[in-house]
RNA sequence: GGCUACGUAGCUCAGCUGGUUAGAGCACAGCACUCAUAAUGCUGGGGUCGGUGGUUCAAGUCCACCCGUAGCCA
């Protein structure tokens, strides 16, 4: 038995997850599934990433504590994995006291190594905000191509690279204001000390080739020292002795890992050193992207073994996800959110389509809707769940439900069982496309098995029910074994399908032995084919905005949003209304109205009767309104109310509608209003 | 710009260290079947393997350059 630590990278606690963020965990979970399939001890265990900039504006923001920000991210991050099928042991955050003592730990001993170094460095400040300014939040003219709003790394028109201090007329994002420079001081890193055995250890099986080519890329370049410093403010640890200095978030991310595991051990009574410590037989697997092979390949390793930590066993880098062959892109409906997916969709569907086209390379995937229906439809239910289908009436009509005693057919069975090794060993390798083509090979095997023996005949002929009831049986014992090998892939269906075997499905060696002379459940569908409604019920909900009627045309510089740079509109409370689709929301008729008329309501001390004309007809509607409005000043303003509510009777007459206004616990109401332009009676969305 | 990858039938992809007429699934056409969630089986059409040049007895597979795509540049 293999010990295993999976760990699949830090989703940043500023956002929801979106499909690109579940092809890693997919990929991740699928591996770890397929483990404990095989009899392994699996800790899946990795965390929120909770610190950094981004968090801390984006809190401010909002109006809430960094603390109260990566809570209800978290809490909203653990929902999504776990409706996903994500079998994680456990799923923590890089803001613990845990995560800190491990930090502290490394930072002492790479300290105490003397890879530490100081060093004066000059880096632009926000002066109104008083702070110092990441890369990411300067944008101004590019020095290269003259192009207009580019961040302060790169720019995106002509993808040149420079440094902040080059851009052309620069400004902070926080505040708008010039940014200057000012010297601080930073710690950093040295990586020469861990160079030579970085070099062998790239190239002892724990990367993929490409990616070790990329490394040493990197290499000829010359390892630069690694500034690990930020200044304050800062959300995230402090450097101990130092009042206004922060480990940069790339610092502790990793760290994660170790704490959550850390977690675990003492939770589950494991023994953490025995695990972590150079010379462990047990294996440490990191799931990664493409895009952060630097930090786990050259900052973690290098950390790890400075601090006395062994290395990972195996970093598996994958590459991104596109939608319908481009990034995915909230104008065009494919920047689709973990749980948009699930409102519309089983997960497993998404799991099978990944798993489907996932190898063992760095290669980009796509999620093709077309060719995601064509799959799920013809392969899963076509022809996988299919066996199950034609066969199980059979065993209950012929067979009172119960299989027969022996197989017709042993050795094609055998045939099947020893495809086990080859299927294993591809998905070891992540090679998950391998496996289910040849898993799919086999299911062609099985339909053609039934095929050729007809049972459907031979149930016309009398005298032949037992023959009937022995060729379904082989089918539902090669069922059984295609099933079992899915079952890290699509959990929830292979569960479904284990209630109707009787029989857990969830163990590789569970299909040695055939299963025979056995209680099968009655058969209820176990998957249903895909509608083109589904599909577009997940794009038109992640449509980013209600584009107005012909709006075919797509206003480019809207279409790229970096995750780094997420700020969204300030929600008042974290307390959403549950989620609802366009659809549901164009139910509400919002119109633009006029009040002609505002007046005190007699016996009424909060309300005020307005009449409101809406172009063509008019509407009285008493508001709660009477605390914050004098009538007098109402009187010709245009306002925005629900058209279509109920009209509801009250003590003082009917009330027809209801005007918008915000409020809550800092004050209001405050009546809203359209921009000028704004005629009675236009339709609001 | 430099670098790392990728570019194989309409679509999605296999093709290990170069070696018989280049493969699969989907889609398409014809036939069969009707047990099954219009599912299944059989047969068939379809590719000068991004382009050009080279190495070799032999190249989709190696080399050079070019074109296109993706990503990385701490």
């Amino acid at each position: 038995m293999r010990n295993l630590l999976v760990t699949a990278a830090l989703p940043y606690a500023n956002g929801p997850i979106h499909i690109g963020h579940m092809l890693e965990y997919v990929q991740t979970d699928i591996w770890a599934r397929f483990q404990r399939a095989r009899g392994n001890r699996v800790v899946f265990a990795w965390a929120d990433d909770a610190h950094g900039t981004p968090i801390m504006l984006n809190a401010e923001k909002r109006g809430v504590t960094p603390e109260q920000l990566i809570e209800h991210f978290g809490a909203e991050h653990r929902r999504d994995f776990t409706d996903f099928g994500i079998s994680y042991d456990n799923f923590s955050s890089t803001h613990t006291e845990t995560n800190r003592e491990i930090v502290e730990e490394i930072w002492r001993k790479l300290n105490a190594r003397g890879c530490v170094v100081t060093r004066e460095i000059e880096q632009l400040f926000d002066p109104e905000k008083g702070m110092f300014l990441p890369d990411r939040f300067i944008r101004g003219r590019c020095p290269s191509c003259g192009a207009e709003d580019q961040y302060g790394d790169s720019c995106e028109v002509c993808s040149a690279t420079y440094e902040p201090t080059d851009l052309i007329e620069p400004r902070s994002v926080v505040s708008g204001s010039k940014p200057v420079l000012k010297k601080t001081e930073h710690w950093f890193v040295s990586l020469k000390p861990f160079e030579a055995s970085l070099a062998e250890w790239m190239r002892s099986g724990a990367l993929q080739d490409e990616v070790a080519n990329k490394l040493a890329e990197w290499f000829d370049a010359g390892l630069r020292d690694w500034d690990v410093t930020r200044d304050a403010p800062y959300f995230g640890f402090r450097i101990p002795g130092t009042d206004d200095k922060f480990f940069y978030v790339w610092l502790d991310a990793p760290v994660g890992y170790l704490a959550s595991f850390r977690e675990v051990c003492e939770r589950d009574g494991l023994d953490y050193d025995a695990w972590v410590r150079p010379g462990s037989d047990a294996e440490m697997h990191h799931f990664i992207g493409k895009d952060i092979v630097y930090f786990h390949c050259l900052f973690w390793p290098a950390m790890l073994e400075g601090a006395g930590f062994r290395r990972p066993t195996k970093v598996h880098v994958h590459g991104f996800l596109t939608v319908n062959g481009t990034k995915m892109s909230k104008s065009r409906g494919t920047f689709i959110m973990a749980r948009t997916w699930l409102n519309h969709l089983p997960p497993d569907y998404l799991r099978y389509y990944l798993a489907a086209k996932l190898g063992p390379g760095l290669a980009d995937i796509d999620l093709n809707f077309d060719d995601f229906t064509s799959r799920i439809n013809a392969d899963l239910v076509g022809k996988l769940v299919n066996i199950a289908s034609r066969a199980a009436g059979f065993i209950h009509k012929f067979g009172r439900g119960r299989l027969a005693a022996e197989l017709p057919d042993e050795k094609l069975y055998a045939e099947f069982v020893g495809h086990s090794d080859v299927i294993a060993d591809d998905l070891e390798a992540c090679n998950y496309a391998g496996a289910i083509r040849r898993i799919m090979a086999l299911a062609d095997r099985a339909n053609q098995y039934v095929d050729g023996h007809k049972p459907w005949q031979m149930a016309r002929e009398d005298g032949r029910e037992g023959e009937v009831v022995a060729v379904c049986t082989q089918a539902l014992n090669l069922f059984r074994v295609l099933m079992t090998w899915l079952s890290p892939i699509i959990p929830n269906i292979a569960a479904a399908a284990g209630q109707f075997l009787n029989c857990r499905l969830d163990d590789w060696r569970g299909v040695d032995e055939a299963l025979l002379d056995h209680e099968v459940e009655k058969f209820t569908p176990l998957a249903k084919r895909v509608e083109p409604k589904q599909i577009e019920a997940v794009m038109e909900e992640s449509r980013e905005s209600l584009s107005p009627a012909g709006g075919e045309s797509e206003p480019a510089a809207a279409t790229f949003e970096p995750a780094a740079a997420t700020f969204e509109p300030a929600a008042a409370t974290f307390e959403l209304e549950p989620e609802i689709t366009i659809d549901e929301f164009m139910k509400i008729d919002l119109r633009v109205a006029r009040i002609v008329e505002a007046g005190h309501v007699d016996g009424a001390d909060k309300l005020l009767r307005l009449v409101l004309d809406l172009g063509g007809e008019t509407r009285q509607v008493f508001a709660g309104i009477r605390g914050a409005y004098d009538p007098a000043d109402l009187e010709g303003r245009l306002t925005v109310m629900v058209a279509n509510l109920k009209p509801r009777k009250m003590r003082f007459g009917v009330s027809e509608g209801m005007v918008l206004a915000a409020g809550g616990d800092d004050g209001g109401p405050f009546l809203l209003g359209p921009d000028s332009g704004a005629k009675p009676g236009m339709r609001v969305r």
